[in-house]
DNA sequence: GTTTGTGAAACGATTCACAGCT
DNA sequence: AGCTGTGAATCGTTTCACAAAC
């Protein structure tokens, strides 16, 4: 097969969620212009994208709505439920916990786990919150661990993760995680993005008052 | 003047996180070879990164670790303190309040917004939740804007963010927004990265070859 | 000896442009 | 006519490789 960049995966991503969004709103012919448009790329790109899975339009009218919906739900794998654990009842823990968005995508938590005891034996939302030591054995039958754990105890949590054989991590926790080859692996980082955007605010600074535009010395 | 690809930025975000940690542990001196093994990428690439800033290593011997930490504060803009406001103080919301990491970092969430009379004038993390109404005067003097309300309010938000003259804006919500050029735009996007995450699995299944990958993870 | 800084090469992703369907 | 699907061209990023510095 083909290789597919994580970046097309993502952007399949924002066309379904758009697609499902205008199917909703009766719409039912769409051309990859206007897909574009609305998703902020350009119309080659939605081409390209598409063309590394089948061809799916109908040339000098476009894409149904419905058939596309359904062939992106195909390819990203969303036509069955995934079960979700969440490891780690904090703060990050609890609003995941309350985004009924996951569930509405085919994402199910099924599991939670802390490693403090206090919290260990609390429902939250429906679920009971287990030990952290019972990970190895209650992890079985999980197709996703969400990480949000402090990141001085997330390598950790990892490693006992993927020995229990889930193959796929979200993570929170700002660190960089050893895995082996066949564990896919996804961070979300907030405070990267932050430093983003403070990058961007003293360059765009810098730049009207064109501090770096003196031409660099001639170099050894 | 010169052109910083956001991946080197996000880059050094990464290294800088390290190089403070070391530096707690006491740890001097750093060659690109160690400081690229610890995040995940290569000694060319880190090298390559800090070369659009400036020379900061000794030849033969590598990098000062407290002085390529104060390097990078200064290029990323971290050697002062942001103003952030919190609009939308839902679950995400009280997530970021209680993530004290933020603080940490130099981002001071100084306001929150709402929509929900119900939640205005309740005190929360020591700030009082302000009227919705009252964004356009009351962002005077924010840096960021961090939008954590639904997808369906998050332009009208973002617009009236604009109007205010805030320049960052870190967005929460799943959808793509409009904002003139100056201004720069981050989002988080959990349900995507899922979606990402729910491709590998059942692409690892259908036994098709791995994704093209950014710093992969593994290593030995 | 070691390690940096950097042009040049290699690689990967995006955009172009047009033939081929509807 | 309009729009897709795709090879070719372009653009940007990463890796290579080595001279210069320590």
């Amino acid at each position: 097969m083909k290789k597919v960049s994580e970046s097309t995966i993502a952007r399949l991503s924002v066309y379904l969620r758009l697609l499902t969004e205008l199917a909703a709103a009766g719409v039912t012919t769409l051309a990859s212009g206007e897909l574009a448009r609305r998703c902020g790329t350009s119309a080659a790109q939605v081409r390209k994208d598409l063309s590394f899975f089948g061809t799916f339009g109908k040339r000098g009218l476009g894409y149904s709505v419905p058939e596309l919906t359904e062939a992106l739900r195909g390819i990203l794998g969303l036509e069955r439920r995934w079960r979700v654990a969440l490891i780690g009842a904090g703060k990050i823990g609890a609003a995941l916990m309350a985004y009924q968005d996951f569930r509405r995508q085919g994402f199910d938590i099924v599991a939670v786990f802390d490693a403090d005891p206090a919290r260990v034996g609390t429902e939250w939302q429906g679920l009971v919150i287990q030990r952290d030591a019972d990970l190895e054995t209650s992890l079985q039958g999980i197709d996703i661990a969400i990480v949000a754990v402090p990141a001085s105890a997330a390598q950790g949590v990892v490693n006992r993760v993927v020995a229990a054989d889930v193959r796929a991590i979200l993570n929170f926790a700002p660190t960089k995680l050893d895995v082996p080859e066949h564990v896919a692996v996804k961070t979300v980082n907030m405070a990267l993005e932050l430093e983003g955007l403070s990058y961007a605010l003293v360059n765009e600074a810098r730049g009207a008052r064109r501090v770096t535009s003196r031409p660099a010395a001639s170099r050894g």
